[in-house]
DNA sequence: CATTGATTTGACCAACTGGTAAAACTCACG
DNA sequence: CGTGAGTTTTACCAGTTGGTCAAATCAATG
């Protein structure tokens, strides 16, 4: 977007490995507890060869959210007003674990943002991310109205499912450590299955 | 602990006002992301003059460390064996709602920290918060095999709990934005009421 | 294989940060 | 009201950090 139309091969290679090297760092330490140094390192590079590929360490910083959010956001994205409502909404909670589990830097990265503040953050989730919610918390009304799934807040249902599901990786430490040897995404998707389930289902 | 055993007013005063702003300073931009100038600034000091209450940056987390874990862990420690197990467990996530209003930034420091990978506090989540969550987790185990609530994994249990909770507190900026002007914590209560009650109320 | 553009490096800088030392000031108490 | 402990400030330092620049090296094209 902001470099060469032409990337050659070494540009596409370095500039892939920092963005690596970077999401491990800052979803580690945060924007400013993270060092130029520390990523260039990290990517197998020297300081002043990183500034090479990117302008500064904001630069970095905001390429990695913006590829960020577009996937993040998928799984929400695809909810679909044509499917099974039940089956719509558990599908898209195990979407969202299994994307706990396969990209927690990424939720880490997002966490350390918004816990202090989504100071670099904010104008996007209170455009973007708040038309999509809007839309789907809609959708979740008319499937509640309908009598498809239990009646409840829909944006509370949805923010309990991303606490629920990015807990896993954002506390994955403390997780982990409270339970020992057992995988904690052994008994994850079952549990919050069950807990979905019964929390959705129409009764009476 | 650490300070004289008869401090003086003034003492009194500046290592309060002290510790109020390095909780609002931490919370806000994690351990690294805060400097002691911003911290004595927020207070009313100069920075050599809060060094002269507290000898390092890495003292003054400490102590709000050590005095944040033990009143966060009481409504946990409070759950009553002898109470009625669903009554029990709905008044706990109330009471963990709660602290996440009234201490919001209480809640983000602990995440900062545990999102970071807990460096400063690892020792303390495997020790005393994992001897904690061993002893809940057998009442809860012995609550469901009782077939007083329902049949699920203690632990995920508690974490769920903390989880939903914690979110209104550390993703506070993201909850409010997404929901304009309507306050999250009108509707919270009774959608994790229901959440629980519907969860654990055994059936057949 | 030469040359030109792309890449990498070493030396450097100004701003910032955590922390120190000693002088200056303030306050409670006799 | 003087005096000494308690408190605050001024000046400072050494290490770190984000970023620059010119020189050196590398790679692909003709």
């Amino acid at each position: 977007m902001s470099k060469a139309p032409n990337p050659t091969r070494i540009q596409k290679k370095n500039r892939a490995a920092i963005l690596d090297a970077a999401l491990e760092i800052f979803s580690t330490h945060g924007f400013r507890g993270a060092t130029v140094d520390q990523i260039a390192t990290e990517a197998g590079l020297s300081k002043p060869n990183l500034l090479y590929y990117f302008p500064s360490k904001e630069a970095i910083f905001n390429e990695l959210m913006a590829g960020l959010l577009d996937t993040w956001l998928d799984p929400l994205r695809s909810l679909d007003p044509n499917g099974d409502p039940l089956q719509e909404i558990l599908s898209y909670v195990q979407r969202k674990l299994q994307m706990s589990r396969d990209f927690p830097r990424e939720s880490r990265l997002y966490a350390n943002e918004i816990v202090q503040g989504a100071p670099r953050l904010l104008d996007t989730i209170s455009s973007d991310l708040k038309r999509l919610v809007e839309e789907k918390s809609a959708l979740l009304d008319t499937w509640m109205a309908a009598g498809k799934i239990n009646r409840t807040h829909p944006k509370h249902l949805l923010f309990s499912i991303w606490s629920l599901t990015q807990h896993y990786a954002d506390f994955d430490v403390q997780v982990r450590s409270l339970m020992g040897s057992e995988d904690p995404y052994d008994a994850a998707p079952e549990f919050l299955e069950t807990l979905y389930r019964r929390m959705l289902t129409p009764r009476d």
